[in-house]
DNA sequence: CAGTAATACTTCGTGTTACGATGTATTACA
DNA sequence: TGTAATACATCGTAACACGAAGTATTACTG
């Protein structure tokens, strides 16, 4: 799939991974597998970014020895995804006018 | 709109536009503008893209004492279109994994 | 006729971003 | 003992959209 195609469904889609449940990196991406794949560095990035920005929160648990960072969505974070829907109406159109056929007068 | 969602959309509008009838910088931008709103700078960025990537040829014309480049899409123009609607259907997959509400034992 | 808007294309610099490569460290299994 | 899986982190890079600024002509407007 193409790379431009994706990137702004990125930061919602991983919002979308932790929003029923907390999460942690190693998980979202496999959560997010089955539908867009993103390399390691690639989803760090973003959770950072996300965090800066206010949508999820850190917290950082113990488990079997090793570390984990659990993230967990924030109202602005929900916020953005109920935004994208809105956005995703935009596409939509956007879509029509890329693939509408030349029907100017039948 | 967001600036990362309409990147994957911005080459395939731009050929979209010129699929029907070949034209010129300045009326590609009117004709996108009620669907995506993209500066000169960036027209002209994409225009040379495809032109490298063989989608589009372009034809100098003198106009009115001015000099107009008319871009004319190719057949690989015309497969980067169809290309586009069956990645589309990845998006639609990726859009309902981000909207579908959590039902998981309603 | 001077001034301004519209048309039309071009170049430069910058900030954002996705990602490959690489590294560290632990647990689990063969 | 070695390798795979888990888990997170950093660095450098290339692609990209875009604002700013520039050049040059035509069209209009007071």
């Amino acid at each position: 799939m193409d790379i431009q195609l994706k990137r702004g469904l990125l930061d919602v889609c991983v919002l979308a991974a932790i929003r029923s449940e907390d999460s942690y990196g190693y998980k979202i991406i496999k959560d997010m597998k089955p539908y867009i794949e993103l390399s390691e560095s690639t989803l760090y990035t973003i959770l950072k970014r996300l965090e800066t920005a206010n949508m999820l929160t850190v917290r950082t648990v113990e488990h079997g020895g090793r570390l984990r960072k659990y993230y967990h969505i924030t109202d602005a974070g929900q916020k953005r995804i109920a935004d994208f829907k809105e956005e995703w109406k935009e596409m939509m159109s956007i879509y029509q006018f890329v693939t509408k056929e030349d029907d100017v007068n039948v």
